[in-house]
DNA sequence: ATCCTGGGGA
DNA sequence: TCCCCTGGAT
């Protein structure tokens, strides 16, 4: 009677079926369309990961790309982080938007690292309560460090999932639980991390907020918005 | 909700 | 100019 692997069950089986569908399609788009970063490569380091995942917050992947081996060229270390004064670190992440913040979150992240041992911790609540690190980037690092099964639920898969699915449940908390929900059915089994970074990437470059290209899109068979988007609502007299 | 001394693209 | 970006804290 257990539900294996936490899998929800309140699922309905289309919803799962539709689910699977989506995880093989994004699979299969990421192998030849998936952007690649330095942060991905394997074997990176647990510090070189995390630093990563900060600097992600709320910038676009493009820019922290074009700065991310000379920051880490710089501070290799969480040492090298903590020790830094304030101001440098500061000069250093101003190309990427909300620098003093970020600066103010890595040396505080740094020193609390370096008081716990060096090593970052493995569980989402201790995880949790660093200063400047929230679920998403836990779960990052749960996902990419520690090698859990966890859904990086960022305002990408947020909107490809609603887009994709259209309005599942009830609003307010209960709308969050089955996107979560989704989330966690979408990446459990095999290749976590793939198809993690293929709905990033897929939300970055096709499942754009902005001008999604659904017209080439190949999810867009199954998809709901673009069915909302040809079916009338109703007949809007243009006049 | 709103802010973060935010930068980039349309 | 406005919207968006691998968020998080208040």
């Amino acid at each position: 009677m257990e539900q294996t692997e936490g899998l929800p069950y309140e699922l309905s089986p289309e919803v799962v079926a539709r689910a699977s569908w989506l995880r093989g399609q994004l699979l299969s788009w990421f192998r030849s369309c998936g952007r690649t970063f330095p942060w991905r490569d394997p074997g990176r380091e647990p510090y070189e990961i995390t630093v990563a995942e900060v600097l992600l917050q709320r910038t676009t992947a493009a820019g922290v790309a074009r700065a991310y081996r000379g920051f880490i060229k710089r501070y290799p270390s969480w040492a090298s982080l903590a020790l830094t004064p304030l101001e440098d670190l500061e000069r250093a992440l101003r190309p990427l938007g909300l620098w003093r913040q970020k600066a103010l979150v890595l040396q505080h992240l740094a020193q609390s690292i370096e008081e716990h041992g060096g090593t970052i911790p493995c569980s989402r609540t201790e995880i949790e309560r660093l200063r400047g690190i929230g679920p998403y980037t836990a779960s990052a690092v749960l996902a990419i460090v520690y090698g859990q099964t966890e859904p990086l639920l960022d305002v990408n898969m947020v909107r490809l999932l609603n887009r994709f699915f259209g309005p599942t449940e009830r609003a307010g908390e209960g709308r969050n639980r089955s996107l979560h929900r989704l989330a966690l059915l979408l990446v459990s089994g095999e290749q976590c991390l793939q198809v993690n970074w293929s709905v990033l990437d897929f939300g970055a470059l096709v499942c754009k907020a902005r001008r999604p290209h659904c017209q080439e899109c190949q999810l867009k068979v199954e998809c709901w918005y673009v069915r909302s988007q040809i079916t009338p609502i109703s007949d809007a007299p243009s006049g």
